[in-house]
DNA sequence: CCCCAGTCCTGCGGGC
DNA sequence: TGCCCGCAGGACTGGG
């Protein structure tokens, strides 16, 4: 389920293509299995290869690797997409293979076994059109106390459904979501015009602590074990998690078996009754 | 504006 | 032991 840790690991992962050594994209070799990516295959090939990597960036929940003529190649992961250098976990999901020329023989591999995820090559304009403030808010690494109360002190939502939507703020999904609010002291299912200017605040605070937390142990590695860094390595922020999959369990903080899991919006969500009563 | 159910997919684990 | 079914949930869509 890669969110925003999961997806920055993979592009730090990666980062080593960009510039310097890696001279540029050489081949794209669509596997067997069907990728979900834009425009053809053909098309790509034609617009990609011999084109210097520029840049690997992030927005939200994808990886945007930026080429020197300026085009985009956007990697989304969704559910259970990894973006590799090397160690593919079975030969059988990998669906794309892009190789590089370099002082070193190089690769960069998208793998996915459900196959929900996409890639697109997106040109400037059809990047700020699609990715763009207009449709993905703003980075949640980067929100403050008033991002949170502009964006989504209006709605009648609940919170922890409301940080799932990316057009008010790129990156958290359903796990971090559930830590954040944990952390923050905040009910799940507390109303955003309900909440108060202080917690916000540490909503805020919350965000940037969990997820920075969460990219220093490269994100969670969960039960079917598909999230993998981009040499297939497992994430280890799983075993840091203080509410999400823990239902039942004794809550670290207040000590009491205060865990429960409820379903918002068709997911589940994980908070202790006791810290979160507001 | 918001919500909800359905869609895409595969693999797993529970129940019988 | 095998089979079916529900579940996981990111993003999107269509209907209310």
């Amino acid at each position: 389920m890669p969110e925003l840790p999961e997806v920055e690991t993979m592009r730090r992962g990666i980062a080593a293509i960009q510039g310097g050594r890696i001279e540029r994209i050489e081949r794209v070799r669509c596997r067997r299995k069907p990728i979900r990516i834009e425009p053809v295959i053909a098309t790509i090939r034609r617009r990609v290869i011999r084109e210097q990597i520029a840049s690997v960036d992030r927005r939200g929940k994808r990886v945007v690797v930026r080429l020197a003529s300026d085009d985009r190649l956007v990697f989304e992961p969704r559910m259970t997409g990894l973006i590799l250098l090397a160690y593919p976990p079975t030969h059988e999901h990998l669906r794309l293979r892009i190789e590089l020329s370099g002082t070193r023989e190089s690769q960069l591999l998208y793998w996915d076994r459900r196959g929900l995820g996409n890639v697109r090559l997106l040109s400037a304009e059809q990047f700020e059109e699609q990715l763009g403030p207009s449709r993905l808010g703003i980075d949640a690494l980067e929100v403050t106390r008033n991002v949170l109360r502009d964006q989504l002190s209006a709605s009648q939502r609940e919170i922890k459904v409301a940080l799932l939507d990316q057009r008010a703020i790129a990156g958290i999904g359903n796990l971090y979501a559930s830590e954040i609010l944990f952390v923050a002291r905040v009910h799940p299912q507390k109303r955003c015009g309900r909440i108060t200017r202080t917690q916000w605040q540490r909503i805020a605070d919350a965000t940037l602590h969990v997820l920075n937390e969460a990219i220093h142990y490269e994100g969670s590695t969960l039960g079917d074990g598909t999230y993998r860094n981009a040499l297939n390595q497992r994430g280890q922020y799983q075993n840091h998690h203080r509410v999400y999959n823990r239902a039942g369990l004794q809550c670290t903080v207040c000590g009491n078996d205060s865990i429960r899991r409820i379903v918002q919006a068709q997911r589940s969500t994980f908070f202790c009754v006791a810290c979160q009563a507001e």
